[in-house]
DNA sequence: TCCTTATTGAAAATCATTTTCAATAAGGAT
DNA sequence: ATCCTTATTGAAAATGATTTTCAATAAGGA
């Protein structure tokens, strides 16, 4: 099932606003705020006003075809989630962010503080930061 | 070293806006935002602005007696920091978190990635939400 | 092609955060 | 205990991000 019947089948429509905030998701490899979506679909000559912008990464939150990613201190960044795949791995230097996958590693961290706090987990967040392959070679002619 | 001489020795001042913003932290069992930190504060009959709060908590942050936490949605909670824990168990319905202790867990899935990807990993960040154990028993009655 | 209504964009409203700046108070020195 | 320097404060203004409002538009089923 494409997006365009996805949407449809909700009572949602496939518009050219919303295809341009994916299509600029889609190039990016880095998390991208509202400002620079809206920035990159104007450059790509598609009008959308930044209202549409937020309305649109809402909508497609839901659908859980973007994620909403934090950096260590601001917020608010959206990245195209591939289904199933939460986490990112994000570039200090040049913030590029790659999604990865599996989260079994982590069922024993899970285990033991579910024993010791009594909670139980049913969703995490986490995210890696660190130097890409490009940034750490370049890191010292960095300037 | 107590904060007094912490702070004194860098030129800081232990000043009253200051023991208050901590003060509500430490009874705090949930993250805070500036503006509930602000309003328990006056609660406490600690007379203190907004601004000031918000200047307190970027420097209690930059002292890392202080850290920040992100909901899963919204951002923007504040912490009192245990010096090296750094990881928070958030229960989705009361808000109370706990920090836990101990990343070594976590070793394995940062070997996997960092081979994976090749990024090198200095930093993470990690919650988990579900229930806290009385939000387990009281969630059918919750209304 | 028509019709219903989801969606849009501009402007206004709202809300969080930062900056400015004169007044205050912390704490070392006397 | 008092003085003096200057870090800190709070109110107001400035800034910036996000949400709401609402009339106009356009998607897509009939």
């Amino acid at each position: 099932m494409n997006l365009q019947e996805n949407l449809n089948r909700k009572g949602l429509r496939l518009t050219r606003p919303r295809q341009a905030v994916l299509s600029v998701l889609e190039t990016a490899s880095i998390p991208l705020s509202p400002q620079t979506i809206h920035q990159r679909s104007l450059a790509a000559h598609e009008e959308i006003g930044l209202v549409s912008v937020y309305r649109t990464l809402e909508l497609l939150t839901d659908l859980g075809l973007v994620r909403r990613v934090h950096g260590q201190d601001e917020c608010q960044g959206y990245v195209l989630a591939s289904p199933g795949h939460h986490h990112h791995m994000v570039c200090r230097t040049c913030e590029a962010a790659v999604e990865f996958t599996g989260i079994e590693d982590l069922s024993p961290l899970m285990e033991r503080i579910h024993t010791e706090t009594g909670f139980t987990i049913d969703e995490h967040l986490l995210q890696f930061y660190g130097l890409c392959p490009n940034c750490q070679n370049g890191e010292k002619t960095n300037g």
